[in-house]
RNA sequence: GGCAGGUUGCCCGAGUGGCCAAAGGGAGCGGACUGUAAAUCCGUCGGCUUAGCCUACGAAGGUUCGAAUCCUUCACCUGCCA
């Protein structure tokens, strides 16, 4: 197999740290190389961060290894320490379900088949949870030493704040053994994580390498931010953007990319999607050069929604956001057309029977979060109907105001919209 | 087990009896500018039937006309000692 593909991942950027780097090059030439990354449920779904381990995996499948995507229903229970404190353990049934979720969602990002590079989908749990604490201790923990344990970053920090508790302080072993069962039974000579990972990663090359007297390879993705430094996939309302349409919508998607900022744009292109350099130069380029047209923000949030969400996703949500976000009159689109649209956004239904106020319109889209947000929203001049700015908390609709298919389009700021489907009776 | 310190709003962090829905910063939100960018400036930032009321400063009680602030007990965290 070719070594491009390490070339292929500096030039986009993926590489943040790694092992001997000509070691994995020989490795990956001798034959199908075989790597693993993890994922531990925290959540109910991935989130759009993940999306760039995922998509390394599946550059690696591409370039002809074999991917294992795990899901982490045995290190999910523990937690892996973070800088900001102890973790709350989540309690057995969650994590379960948590881990089933986010097994789905990883089968969609690499191929199974029955070929040399098929992918492999595994849990940690399977191979922890029947084994016993005096095995964990003499087998894996014999192999760790407390000073080293003690000197990682994250430890260092933990300590000298709130402290760590043993359970988190473990983590890394269990890490570790993946790594290890992973190479005893499927031949895994790579792990890839994000650069938070490295100390974990390593951990478990350091436990084959004493155990196994075999060198195995770790190569880290880097910590994405946006232009100003901030976290990834933080959504305009501060929550993460899910993979799980039922949690972030494909439309909500797609306009979280359409709206990345300038100077993160072509980082993303690299980072979050299959695009050739080629194409991705011309939209640096487009961007420099015609930066109102937005051509990269479209096409990121095309990729990544049809990577995700499938084409036909990506096709509604960009006739959608053509729709509402167009120029023309929302008048003059019919009905289908614009029932289309707002189905890709929250709606509410009202009737003008009960004289619902704008700010009832906000609260019940879900626009705002509450009634005093609204009056906020309205007396900051923010709210609109049918794109016409109310000013007034107790303006109404009446029916001359019902677009066809009797909707009206509510927005919050420039850029948040909803439909109400109205009964005019 | 003993002693000391701590637990404040999304986060950090001030506040040691009334002027506290709680300083300041960050994040978020809205406006202006623009390009559904960035930067900048302005405004906003617990809830409600909003000149008032309700909920809130780890939990539960208590003192007081009045408590985030004082007392008691409990929980958790940190440090030192055993």
């Amino acid at each position: 197999m070719s070594t491009d593909i390490l070339d292929e991942l500096k030039w986009r950027g993926l590489v943040a740290q790694s092992t001997d780097e000509d070691a994995l090059r020989r490795d990956l030439a001798a034959g199908v190389l075989t790597l693993y990354c993890g994922f531990d449920p925290t959540a109910p779904s991935l989130h759009a961060g993940n999306l760039m381990p995922l998509l390394t995996l599946r550059r690696f499948q591409q370039a002809g290894a074999r991917p294992i995507a795990l899901a982490g229903g045995a290190t999910g229970m523990i937690g892996d320490p973070r800088d900001v404190g102890e973790r709350s353990l989540h309690d057995l049934d969650t994590v379960r379900t948590w881990t089933e979720r986010v097994r789905g969602q990883l089968e969609r990002f690499v191929e199974f088949d029955d070929s040399p590079t098929g992918a492999l989908l595994v849990n940690n749990l399977d191979w922890t949870s029947q084994q016993s604490t005096l095995e964990f201790l003499r087998d894996v923990g014999k192999h760790f030493r407390i000073g080293d344990m003690l000197g990682r970053e994250t430890v260092r920090r933990r300590l000298a704040g709130d402290g760590m508790s043993y359970t988190e302080f473990s983590y890394l072993l269990l890490q570790s053994q993946d790594y290890l069962h992973l190479f005893r039974r499927h031949g895994c000579r790579l792990q890839i994580g994000g650069s938070d990972q490295w100390g974990n990663i390593v951990g478990g090359v350091d436990l084959i390498h004493r155990v196994e007297g075999t060198s195995v390879h770790a190569l880290t993705t880097p910590l994405v931010t946006d232009g100003e430094g901030r976290k990834f996939g933080k959504s305009t309302g501060g929550g993460n953007v899910w993979l799980d349409p039922e949690t972030t919508s494909p439309y909500a998607w797609f306009q979280y990319f359409v709206n990345v900022d300038d100077a993160s744009v072509g980082r993303y292109l690299r980072y979050f999607t299959m695009l050739p350099r080629e194409e991705i130069e011309e939209l640096d380029a487009a961007t420099a050069e015609r930066p109102h047209l937005r051509a990269a923000q479209r096409r990121l949030a095309e990729e990544t929604t049809t990577l995700v969400h499938g084409e036909r996703a990506t096709r509604q949500v960009v006739a959608a956001s053509g729709a509402l976000f167009g120029r023309g009159e929302l008048r003059e689109l019919d009905a289908s057309t614009l029932t289309a649209a707002l189905a890709e956004t929250p709606t509410a239904d009202a009737r003008l029977a009960d004289g619902p106020t704008v700010l009832d319109l906000l609260v019940a889209t879900g626009l705002v979060e509450s009634r005093g947000a609204a009056r906020r929203t309205v007396s900051e001049g923010g709210a609109y109907v049918n794109n016409a700015k109310v000013g007034d908390e107790s303006w109404r609709p009446s029916a001359e105001d019902l677009l066809p298919g009797g909707w009206l389009v509510v927005r919050r700021g420039k850029r948040n919209l909803a439909g109400v489907r109205v009964a005019s009776a």
